[in-house]
DNA sequence: GGATATAGTTAAGCACGCTTAACTAAAAAG
DNA sequence: CTTTTTAGTTAAGCGTGCTTAACTATATCC
């Protein structure tokens, strides 16, 4: 396991051509929604020249739409396409498989445990994630 | 979050001027102790080319430590220096750091369940390790 | 001993992600 | 209206990781 997700993250990658910064895009744009080049490369902390190349490959692969924004003609919108959110979706899936394989492994009392330390954790997280996210511009 | 690991993971790899799959091998040899530079190719799913090459890399960065087999003069016993673990060590309180950080947010009772929904994790994954580990020659 | 298999290295070549620098086009400021 | 700022693109160039192919050196098989 500890074995398990970079070479299952190899496994994927090698499935779908994505690499990770590739990927990681894609799934910012499915959490955040509609945003810019700049979003993108300020999120993952490179330029928007390299934001622009990436997202370029994501378009050309029909993963990502690239339009004008009608209110600033200068920003690109970018959006999912239908693929895309099937992809992510089925990346989701392969996570929970990964989860059944291991719930296989345990007691119902550990797998009772285990559902609710999901659970907690998911709350958790979701609080973090909204502490930090509402960068409006 | 969903944002946090791949960009602090880019955080560390900036400091570190380690890449992902040099920090990989690492890892391995931290867990698997001693090994040779098949058994990195087989692991990682590369070619032994490959391995060679970026065991190479670690150990011009005084990483990793490259010496013969007494028992068999083809392989190379690949041994951490002091320096990679310290660095391995650092890189763990770095996630202890972010549990730290995520365990501020929670009430004593989310802490609680929290805390034993690791131990579980723990267990249990420990023991998966376990069942794909021995694969010895 | 000689043939064959195994462990590892090296070099050429490709794709990728990224940066800097030069550029276009639109918006905002004066 | 002109200047400056902002959003995005493009191209050159670098460092990586990876593969294939050719090679060396040791071990194993008959």
């Amino acid at each position: 396991m500890s074995r398990s997700w970079w070479s299952g993250w190899r496994h994927f990658t090698r499935n779908t051509g994505l690499s990770m910064p590739q990927f990681s895009i894609l799934m910012q744009v499915y959490y955040r929604g509609q945003c810019g080049i700049s979003d993108i490369g300020e999120y993952s902390q490179i330029t928007n020249a390299a934001a622009s190349q990436l997202v370029d490959k994501l378009t050309q692969g029909g993963l990502l739409e690239r339009t004008e924004d009608p209110n600033d003609r200068r920003v690109k919108q970018l959006t999912l396409t239908k693929k895309a959110r099937a992809l992510i979706d089925t990346g989701m899936n392969e996570r929970y498989r990964w989860v059944d394989e291991l719930s296989t492994r345990l007691n119902a009392d550990q797998r009772r445990k285990f559902g609710e330390a999901l659970t907690t954790m998911n709350e958790v997280i979701r609080d973090m994630d909204l502490d930090s996210a509402p960068k409006k511009r």
